[in-house]
RNA sequence: GCUCCCAUCGUCUAGUGGCCUAGGACACCGCCCUUUCAAGGCGGCGGCGCGGAUUCGAAUUCCGCUGGGAGCGCCA
């Protein structure tokens, strides 16, 4: 991917991502990152990852190294930010607080900041009375005017102040170049908190004095932040700042059409890797939310959609996350994946499942292979190995009841077992041909079909009545295996 | 409540005034293949929210309504 860099001559087209560390990348911090990378590796710009760690209550270290871990899952790499530094840092708003300050006094000095003295507790006691009486919960505007007595005096009882921004008359209008011009009437928007009294600056007055100072040039986030720009084009004319352009893209929302969340079931990224789902798959996915290239396609690989991604076929509607087509869409990867590959991801799920260890020797890992080989075509995910293939490293199977019963319960069982197993030893070489070649003319011989020999067999080598080819089955499992497993099927039966 | 956004099959979407009796994908159903289940192939079900206007002609333009969503924090 880094190819990019240097072989096309930079665009200028700067791009950010810029989450704050208050929990893991979520399925729709994900679907932004992506549009932001897409764009920045089509048009040979930068994409910088910026952390908004500016909540000291609900910042943590392990959300960013989360965050940061999911990313380099997905493959979207960064130009700028955290680990691979950039002439435009530092990358953590924490560590940036003398340069708010600077801007917050040029604010303060041309008139367009004030400090505010009122406590989030009156504040919330004001909002919560006006919304009784059924008003707008906005801001009074109460420290709008103070004059320097008043302040001084605020100051005399030991309060510290906020700073907010003054908002003028008039209107701001947004160009959006997803959703055109969009207007806001600055009489709704009430003066807005730029800087907290604990000194730290809040998300909308950060975010325009580092994406100016680190020159990005686009701001690709989500709808949600669509209220939240009129605020900062505000700033941006009142510190003198040129414009970016902005895309607001639309939201990702659960089944009940509102704003994912963890009650919608698995959000964080992680959840979906350790679930067994690829990288490539959950990108392509959540590509597909809101964009699409044309009226076919639906597969594309990371170089098409660099080279087909472009903003002005992003959709403007909401969209409605589908675990279904993601599960299709992965089972779609695992099959395009080579097994060898696919063999060292299902070592990780089948050893922490206890089935096999994780550093296997050669002889295990040619079986685990040979189980990946014949499981690919009908998983979904790649922990579905577990599941669908637990019986091939077991000691001994685990009867599916209904299965028993259904299979291993037939009169004329025992008998057929009994000889089957005596055939299947004196086969040698013993693979899935030669294998299929007795079974089947044994069937013949005893005058049945040959499902209602190989169906009771299955259920006595794999403990169920779905399972891969039989065939295959018996070949991985071998020769000792299976005539174990026979054996055990007829002493349960006798116990009956 | 206020502000803003959005509106094509159940879901993701194609569609930018005539190529649309609306195309694709997932899901669902049926058939084929077949030792089961998948996979694959074939077929089916199913949609332009409503009302006006513009036009020879509207899914596509305009207005209204309705519906859904988001935002209204010293969170980001």
């Amino acid at each position: 991917m880094r190819r990019f860099k240097g072989s096309l001559i930079m665009s200028g087209i700067r791009v950010r991502f810029a989450p704050s560390p208050t929990g893991y990348l979520h399925v729709g911090g994900a679907r932004t990152v992506l549009f932001n990378w897409l764009f920045a590796r089509h048009t040979g710009g930068s994409l910088i990852l910026r952390i908004e760690d500016t909540d000291v209550e609900r910042s943590t270290e392990a959300s960013t190294d989360a965050i940061i871990d999911s990313l380099q899952w997905l493959g979207l790499d960064w130009d700028e930010g955290p680990i691979v530094g950039g002439d435009y840092g530092p990358y953590f708003q924490s560590e940036r607080l003398d340069i708010y300050r600077e801007y917050a006094d040029k604010l303060i000095k041309s008139g367009y900041a004030y400090p505010c003295y009122c406590t989030p507790e009156e504040l919330n006691e004001a909002r919560k009375a006006a919304m009784r009486q059924g008003k707008p919960p906005g801001y009074s505007g109460k420290c709008r005017d103070l004059s320097p007595e008043e302040r001084r005096a605020k100051e005399a009882e030991g309060r510290r102040p906020a700073l907010r921004f003054r908002v003028g008359e008039g209107e701001t209008v947004v160009k959006d170049l997803i959703r055109g011009e969009v207007i806001f009437r600055n009489e709704f928007i009430d003066d807005f908190i730029i800087v907290k009294s604990d000194g730290y600056p809040t998300y909308n007055f950060a975010a325009v004095v580092d994406d100016t100072l680190m020159k990005i040039t686009h701001i690709i986030r989500a709808d949600e932040h669509l209220p939240n720009t009129p605020k900062q084009i505000m700033m941006y004319k009142a510190l003198g700042f040129e414009l970016p352009e902005f895309a607001h893209v639309s939201m990702i929302l659960g089944k009940d059409k509102t704003k994912l969340s963890k009650r919608h079931g698995a959000t964080s990224i992680t959840q979906y890797r350790d679930a067994g789902y690829l990288p490539d798959a959950l990108v392509n996915y959540l590509v597909l939310l809101g964009w699409a290239y044309d009226a076919e396609q639906q597969i594309f690989s990371r170089e098409e959609l660099i080279e087909k991604f472009t903003l002005d076929k992003v959709s403007k509607n909401p969209a409605i996350f589908d675990p279904d087509k993601l599960l299709w869409m992965n089972g779609y990867y695992i099959r395009e994946t080579d097994t060898d590959s696919l063999t060292k991801l299902a070592i990780d799920h089948l050893s922490k499942a206890g089935l096999v260890s994780s550093e296997p020797s050669d002889e295990e890992l040619t079986k685990i292979q040979a189980v990946v080989a014949i499981l690919k075509e009908r998983i979904r995910t790649v922990r579905d190995i577990v599941n669908q293939g637990d019986f091939f490293f077991t000691e001994e199977v685990t009867f599916d009841e209904e299965a028993f019963q259904e299979f291993l319960t037939r009169n004329y069982v025992p008998e057929m077992f009994r000889e089957l197993k005596v055939r299947l030893e004196a086969i040698s070489p013993f693979n899935r041909q030669t294998t299929e070649q007795v079974i089947r003319g044994y069937a013949k011989e005893i005058g049945r079909k040959a499902g209602e020999v190989i169906h009771p067999l299955r259920v006595a080598l794999t403990g169920r009545s779905v399972s891969p080819g039989i065939f295959e089955v018996i070949e991985i499992l071998g020769k000792d295996t299976c005539c174990k497993r026979i054996d055990s099927a007829l002493r349960k039966l006798r116990q009956l």
